[in-house]
DNA sequence: TTATATTGTATCAAATTGCTACAATAAAGG
DNA sequence: CCTTTATTGTAGCAATTTGATACAATATAA
């Protein structure tokens, strides 16, 4: 069944680049269309009775299965072939599926891309029903991506790494307590560098936005790290 | 004459903040439409077989006049309601122009922001056919505007103080050759705050991306500051 | 108890920024 | 032509921030 051109904006539609942390290193979610072997972000169209943040929020939620998520526009993408009617129809036809040559689906779309932070451990990433299977890429070892979906991703990255001196979105990458350690190893990720373990402790102690908890104790033979959270008060004065 | 269908994407839109520095004031273009009297930002409808940016820069030299432009897109705005098919409407009847209630430029409409920064002495404002005039207004005295315009203004101030921090776009809103005075009055404008005169400089100089030329004699009874402009070979380097 | 790995902070050096001072003008006015 | 005035360019030092090292405080194993 092909969307209808009533329910969706023609044109338009956005991309997502969501991003979790395995401890070591940044993944994305990447889908591969059945049979096509085609690699592809995951995203959509929007309903014409719709917000955009809404259909993004819908869409991360269907692949994700999360219901809080940490949502950013980036960029909008619209060179004059960036969108591409054969690629759409070679996945069509490999889910067996023909597309009449007028249909809205194969007409030029601008795309609106959004990066997403999400916790990697909460995670049941979820196909759609037109893709095989959605599985976790690292950043580095990514299958040549559709379009111009590789070039999204790079954008997103420049974002975020350009976010992250600003606001403290580091945090929406781990679970709700966290070391200082796995905090630190977060910025290094998306930063692409090491960073001082001692200058980083405190510069982000002194931003005055976490909150100190109780003792982890991993079974390590050393001193065991405090678990830290994101304290919304403190950061509202700020 | 009403656009056609054919010509143009549907649902997507631009529209353009653009800057301009009057050695005191940050100023930007406003519309106004003929008996309406509804301001808007200048804007307008992608045609199929341009880029995005492509049409952009198009736009703003149509109204301008100004073939080399400084571009920046910021954010894409898609509320459900942003658009108001009301507010086309009422404009088309003040210009005798009655539209279909079926016409596509009734739709709903998700619009990209760009930015634009230029030379506020070199530009001839011309209005578009349908509107009464174009006009440099203050920021911070600007009339109401229509649907979400002021909206996108302010999107727009926020992202060109936050690129500031990073390249020295600042520049563009200058001629080429300019005194650290202009240049520093431009940054005070934009961040709305007074910078320390012997830091400001020392920081721009450390740079190292002006180029230092003669003085200028104003006649002033005073010592002569140097001019200076951008100088792409250093830039590049760093 | 001792050894080992890691964490939390203190400490001091190095770099950056804030602030003040002052010499170097460009023109006006005696 | 000498003084006055306003502004510019830069030096110099204090205050703050960041870089780098050191070290005490553990948690567990041996």
């Amino acid at each position: 069944m092909l969307p209808s051109e009533d329910k969706y904006l023609a044109n338009v539609s956005f991309d997502t680049v969501i991003f979790g942390f395995t401890g070591e290193e940044l993944k994305i979610l990447v889908l591969e269309y059945q049979n096509s072997g085609k690699f592809a972000l995951p995203g959509g169209y929007i309903r014409r009775d719709q917000d955009l943040l809404e259909a993004v929020k819908t869409g991360v939620m269907k692949r994700t299965g999360l219901t809080k998520i940490h949502l950013e526009q980036f960029h909008t993408f619209g060179r004059l072939h960036r969108s591409d009617p054969e690629t759409t129809k070679e996945i069509a036809r490999a889910l067996g599926i023909e597309i009449p040559n007028d249909h809205w689906v194969l007409e030029r779309f601008i795309t609106v891309g959004y990066y997403s932070l999400i916790d990697y451990n909460q995670v049941q990433p979820a196909p759609n029903r037109y893709s095989d299977s959605i599985n976790w890429y690292s950043i580095n070892k990514l299958p040549k991506l559709m379009m111009d979906h590789q070039e999204i991703v790079d954008k997103a990255l420049e974002a975020i790494r350009n976010d992250l001196g600003k606001k403290p979105i580091g945090l929406n990458l781990l679970p709700e307590k966290f070391t200082m350690k796995e905090l630190r190893k977060v910025y290094e990720a998306i930063l692409n560098e090491k960073l001082r373990r001692t200058t980083f402790q405190r510069k982000i102690l002194s931003m005055g936005i976490l909150k100190r908890h109780e003792k982890l104790y991993t079974g390590a033979a050393n001193k065991a790290p405090y678990l830290y959270s994101f304290d919304e008060e403190k950061a509202q004065k700020h």
